[in-house]
RNA sequence: GCCGGGAUGGCGGAAUUGGUAGACGCACGGGACUCAAAAUCCCGCGGUGGCGACACCAUGAGAGUUCGAUUCUCUCUCCCGGCACCA
């Protein structure tokens, strides 16, 4: 942790920039776009770093700016810093107009989206700097889009090849230049837009003609040459400001004294304890208010001393709560030896929403702790799942103060007509509320859904199976509880189903083998369906595709319910052996791949039926290969790439055969009528598609 | 604005490496059972035309690659998440 200005605290997280980025590739039970979305983040850049020489107050001074494109430094025409840089600090000495202009912009907002998105404003500081390859002078500007904390502050301005500098240079009347040849346009043409691609260099004197890696390593030599420039990796990374002035979070164990500076708490004096009778007044830190918890003694001197006031950001906890989780009574270590057993985590399940912030955070915390000898492992979390959002409807109304208070779904009636216009009551006063759109369920909009309504109405395992059935567990999804009928209407036939053959198949096991190849047709077909199935199950279950495992499920009893003899009157045993062993495969089947999905339930039907003591202990079930062949195979007839019909060929059937029968078949005959067949696809096992 | 993801029937969704679009459900319509209702069971259910066999259209919009595109490529529209202190 770091100190930089009052009252920021650092952590450094930007020294593990290299590290974070690099280990992703560590992380294949990561998702895709997690990785992706934090490499980006991280923000590696391949530029120049280089110096506009100037001259201030009689003295030499050097504007440094970065760039990922020098390959286009020839076609500079200004320069632009932020607000808070130098500077534009010493020009607004004595530039009445621009000192304004640079507090304008330092009170804007500093989110990076409402920067992106404010129109780019200027003012000229009048200060000239001097191009490090041409000599020209080249004016500086203010410009409100210049971030002071990313690379240098300040930005070549190339209005031929960056777009917003092109916007820039267009509402100022700045000249454009271009440096790049355009690939598919007349060079001499005037520009609408910024050419951003990458070409060759054109205009550009001794760099003419070359391309984007060559040039750049000619002016980055060159700029070298001149003491002037280089080239450098930056990070898009910023080091992560953890002070806030809230009461609730967790104090930052430093005093101030007058002495001896900013002193840490010592060891036998932590941890710090919290009032816990603030009141948040919104006016800054109720801490701060309060001499009890401020006034103390230095630990160095023993002088009287202030405490800090700013506690730690939440995330900061959030960082590294899991590793605490293995050790939670340790009294005297961050960490103890049960950590080794317990972390890395196997399986962490989180929002999309932390994909950034919170899961980086955690990659770097871990390594800090390891790094100090805490943990021995780089990764905090081995496998990845990234739930979507589940969003609903945000409904408020806005009191004359302008302060919106929200209104749960559940108390308003809302319909839309005809038009596709939307009207909204609350059901209490029936006067109208606003829509305020569909967004992530949330306390400050009063827009969440508690679960327990279902769990008191259906039961805990109704509930579950179906919201496992609802949708992908990676999809975002918009909450309705319509569906849940038929999560109801299956658990409830299932328990029927299994009930009408418990006398059946209780007290039977081990059924005794069964020749399948003996049985009738439909049960054959039964018992294919049923394997099938299963395998498919178990090839979404490893893409963590659980709504189609639940629907696998229904499928398993539907082909129960419907394959002959199997719901007919039980019978003794040896006379239906088969349908009877088709029962009880396909409930075994059936029972244990939707245990995790309606636990109570099958926990249940598992020891009723007396397969078991405990579902949960019963080897996982795996499809029988045997029961997935067949003698005959369906394939689809396609002419043209058109499905026209299918038909059935013998498993072994070779492509001679295959096309022999597809070109005899009557309605391939009447597509093809006239026309003459130039090529037969044949996909093994699923389609042949006749080309004419 | 930038980064990431998404868009398929009235609804949730399915379609493994490009190979039958709409599995499995919900809702709805018809029927059976019932004095009646609920529950349950059976049938139907993308659109257009046709009595029908069937034909054509259809996976946000537009182009492209391919024998064949929901799937791959490009452009666009809209929606969701994140954007570093949601006080």
């Amino acid at each position: 942790v770091e100190k930089r200005e009052i009252p920021m605290y650092y952590m450094a997280i930007t020294r593990y920039a290299e590290e974070l980025l690099a280990a992703l590739d560590t992380l294949p039970g990561w998702p895709e776009r997690v990785k992706t979305m934090q490499a980006n983040w991280i923000g590696k850049s391949f530029g120049v770093r280089f110096a506009f020489p100037y001259e201030v107050d009689g003295r030499s001074e050097k504007l440094w700016v970065f760039t990922t494109r020098a390959d286009t430094i020839m076609g500079v025409t200004f320069a632009a810093v932020a607000a808070e840089h130098p500077l534009a600090a010493r020009a607004a000495r004595d530039n009445r107009k621009l000192a304004e202009f640079i507090e304008e912009c330092k009170r804007g907002s500093v989110m990076e989206a409402d920067l992106a998105t404010i129109e780019k404003q200027g003012m000229p500081t009048g200060i000239s700097i001097t191009h490090p390859l041409t000599g020209e002078a080249v004016p500086v500007w203010v410009g409100n889009y210049v971030l002071m904390a990313y690379g240098e502050g300040a930005v070549m301005g190339v209005p031929g090849h960056d777009q917003r500098d092109f916007e820039f240079a267009t509402q100022y009347g700045l000249p454009i230049r271009s440096v790049i040849k355009p690939r598919d346009r007349d060079p001499e043409l005037p520009l609408t837009q910024a050419y951003v691609e990458y070409g060759i260099c054109y205009n550009s004197g001794k760099y003419n003609g070359l391309d984007y890696a060559r040039a750049v390593d000619a002016i980055a030599a060159d700029l070298k040459a001149k003491g002037l420039g280089d080239k450098q990796v930056l990070w898009r990374l910023r080091d992560w400001g953890i002070s806030r002035q809230r009461y609730w979070g967790c104090p930052i164990p430093i005093i101030h004294c007058g002495t001896c500076g900013d002193v840490p708490v010592p060891d036998s004096d932590l941890p710090v304890v919290l009032p816990e009778d603030c009141v948040p007044d919104g006016m800054g830190n109720p801490l701060a208010k309060r001499p009890d918890f401020v006034n103390c003694t230095c630990p160095k001197c023993g002088k009287p001393a202030q405490r800090e006031t700013d506690t730690m950001d939440t995330f900061v906890d959030s960082s590294w709560y899991y590793i605490r989780f293995a050790c939670p009574d340790s009294a005297r270590a961050m960490a103890d030896e049960r950590v080794a057993y317990w972390l890395p985590v196997d399986q962490y399940v989180g929002g999309i929403e932390h994909a950034i912030l919170h899961l980086l955070y955690s990659r770097f915390w871990t390594r800090v702790m390891r790094d100090l000898g805490l943990v021995a492992f780089d990764e905090p979390f081995a496998n990845l799942l990234t739930q979507g959002m589940v969003l609903n409807e945000i409904y408020f109304r806005r009191a004359d103060g302008g302060r919106a208070s929200y209104y749960n779904p559940a108390e308003i009636d809302a319909s839309v007509d005809e038009a596709g216009n939307r009207s909204a009551v609350l059901k209490a006063d029936g006067a109208p509320v606003e829509f305020g759109g569909i967004g992530t369920m949330s306390k400050s909009k009063n827009n969440g859904v508690d679960p327990q309504e279902l769990v008191d109405r259906y039961g805990a395992d109704i509930a579950r199976f179906f919201m496992m059935f609802t949708s992908p567990p990676e999809d975002t999804l918009v909450w309705s509880d319509a569906g849940v009928e038929g999560a109801a209407r299956f658990l409830r036939r299932l328990w029927n189903f299994a009930y009408e053959k418990q006398s059946v198949l209780a007290g039977q096991r081990p059924v005794r083998p069964v020749d399948w190849s003996a049985a009738p047709e439909e049960l054959r077909k039964a018992r294919k369906e049923i394997h099938s199935t299963l395998k498919q199950a178990n090839y979404d279950i490893g893409r963590h595709q659980f709504n189609t495992v639940a629907s696998a499920g229904m499928k398993i009893l539907n082909a129960l319910e419907r394959a002959p003899g199997a719901i007919a009157s039980p019978g003794p045993t040896a006379a239906q052996p088969i349908p009877q062993a088709l029962v009880t495969d396909g409930l075994s089947i059936l029972i244990r791949l939707i245990a995790p999905i309606a636990p109570h339930l099958c926990h249940c039907l598992w020891r009723e039926l007396r397969f078991g003591e405990d579902v949960l202990a019963a080897p996982w079930p795996e499809h029988d290969p045997a029961a997935l062949i067949e003698d005959e195979i369906e394939l689809v007839v396609q002419v043209n790439g058109r499905k026209r019909g299918d038909v059935r060929v013998p498993r072994d059937a070779d492509t001679t055969t295959i096309e022999r029968i597809v070109l005899a078949l009557s309605f391939v005959q009447k597509a093809i009528a006239g026309l003459t067949v130039k090529k037969i696809i044949i996909v093994p096992g699923r389609l042949v598609n006749v080309v004419a």
